[in-house]
RNA sequence: CGGGCCGUAGUAUACCGGUAGUACAAGUGCUUUGGGAGCAUUUAGACUGGGUUCAAUUCCCAGCGGCCCGACCA
């Protein structure tokens, strides 16, 4: 509903190219692979740009936890990036955050370019919530938004996986009472084990119990297994639970009910967490209600957030092979890549059929009708972009036939009508 | 923010105290078309500033930028 992409593009009228080389300056496997398919450009270090490729993954992971926002009852919003100071210094976190952008305009007012938005979303809330009665009607108050956050980070890192400015699902839910943030707490615990499955690294990604803020002892994060991660769990494959290391003490695994010898150890990276709040914003900003009784209490938060652009590039370094990136279906910028060889006549003139069915049907395909380019670099464009279908037409394949399909996950295709192909997808 | 390595065409690289060679990409022409084609031809390059020197892309210093390790964080 949000967003209206096409379903058909030529990758002759694709402004980006594929490189054979791969950056010399990028030693990630992301970055490799995204900046030689042209999914993305880098600024600086840190920052990135999304190319047409990339940004339709982007869209298509923002849609997914889109969806299970809204499932939970999220309402979407959109937050200003520029930030005052005044509410900086309520919270501490304008001297406290040292990786806080602070930017002046002429006139010398100063102003924070946000890295997360409690400071935003609480002085907005104040002027709606003032009653129990207002949770009572609107439960889950839960508020999120879509959008590039800044963080001067000492040193961004591991190509998308760790940015400057970087694509954010915050989320910021609004209680009144203990049960009431607990039961959405718990329910956001499960959204968010939906979301990475649906992205495609449901299967390695796992519920952390990990260190809290300065409010809460601990937090939940999802820890997704790779080497390139920047953290160490401890994994218990029976429950599906792990452990970060930074909290793996008897404390915790007796809390949970976990044996030390069965846990075994992973480097991850974190995809996502969510946070008890408890009163930690909305006491500065006096961000209260008045219940039943009549008495003043102050409103109980929780947080939940999610890197896109960085869960885009676990995804990536997770799965890919030596020639390219490996897209799971559910966010793969194009369903098929139909991929046309040579330059027949009977062979164009297929091709283009072909083209207009898929899209006729909301197949979303990417083709490759370019002329003068030989059959081997049109496949390794098709390896490194990853589709999870290449479809070639050729006289080959004509004479077989129809068109040859192949998955991105297999070594041979086998060659289908035109009835056939459209077939896969009907289902 | 500490430490290390590095900055040469669009990309990847080479050589050199006397102004730079190669491959890919790009342009033109012809040929070629099932795993990054061939021939011919053209275009294009030393991060910035300072120092040493007759002469600096090369040596020295500083700045800026990049990557990696560590600390810190989604």
């Amino acid at each position: 509903m949000i967003n209206s992409t096409i379903n058909g593009l030529r990758q002759s009228r694709l402004f980006t190219k594929t490189r054979k080389e791969a950056p010399t300056n990028e030693v990630s496997r992301n970055a490799e692979l995204l900046i030689r398919g042209g999914f993305i450009h880098k600024e600086m270090a840190g920052v990135y740009s999304y190319l047409p490729l990339g940004f339709r993954v982007l869209k298509k992971i923002e849609n997914i936890i889109r969806e299970e926002m809204n499932k939970v009852g999220g309402q979407e919003v959109l937050l200003s990036s520029f930030q005052p100071r005044e509410n900086w210094e309520k919270t501490g976190r304008w001297k406290e955050m040292d990786d806080l952008y602070k930017v002046s305009d002429s006139s010398g007012r100063e102003v924070a370019l946000g890295p997360t938005h409690e400071e935003t979303i609480v002085p907005i809330l104040k002027n709606y919530i003032s009653s129990y009665k207002d949770f009572l009607s609107n439960s889950p108050l839960a508020i999120y938004q879509i959008q590039n956050k800044f963080r001067m980070e000492l040193r961004a890192k591991s190509g998308i996986l760790r940015g400057r400015e970087f694509i954010m699902k915050d989320m910021y839910s609004f209680h009144a009472s203990v049960l009431d943030f607990e039961k959405f707490y718990n329910k956001m615990k499960s959204v968010y084990k939906t979301i990475f499955e649906r992205v495609g690294i449901g299967h390695i990604t796992y519920l952390t119990f990990a260190p809290g803020g300065t409010f809460s002892k601990y937090s939940h994060e999802f820890q997704t297994i790779t080497s390139v991660g920047e953290d160490t769990i401890y994994v218990d494959e029976k429950s599906g639970v792990a452990v970060n290391k930074e909290v793996f003490n008897d404390e915790v695994l007796n809390q949970l009910n976990l044996i030390k010898e069965k846990m075994v150890e992973h480097k991850s990276i974190e995809v996502g967490n969510i946070f008890d709040l408890k009163t930690k914003y909305s006491k500065p900003f006096d961000l209260s209600f008045t219940d039943e009784k009549g008495q003043k209490r102050t409103v109980l938060m929780g947080c939940y957030g999610i890197g896109l652009g960085r869960l885009l590039g676990t995804v990536v370094e997770v799965l890919s092979d030596d020639k390219g990136i490996i897209w799971p279906e559910s966010i793969a910028p194009f369903a098929v890549h139909l991929l046309s060889l040579g330059e027949d006549e009977a062979v164009k003139k297929e091709a283009e059929k072909i083209y207009e069915s898929l899209q006729k049907n909301n197949i979303e395909v990417l083709f490759d009708d370019r002329l003068g380019v030989s059959p081997g670099e049109k496949f390794s464009d098709a390896d490194l972009f990853g589709l999870p279908l290449r479809a070639v037409v050729s006289l080959r394949s004509l004479r077989d036939g129809g068109v040859e399909i192949k998955k991105r996950t297999e070594e041979k295709g086998k060659v289908v009508s035109l009835g056939e192909f459209l077939k896969i997808f009907s289902k």
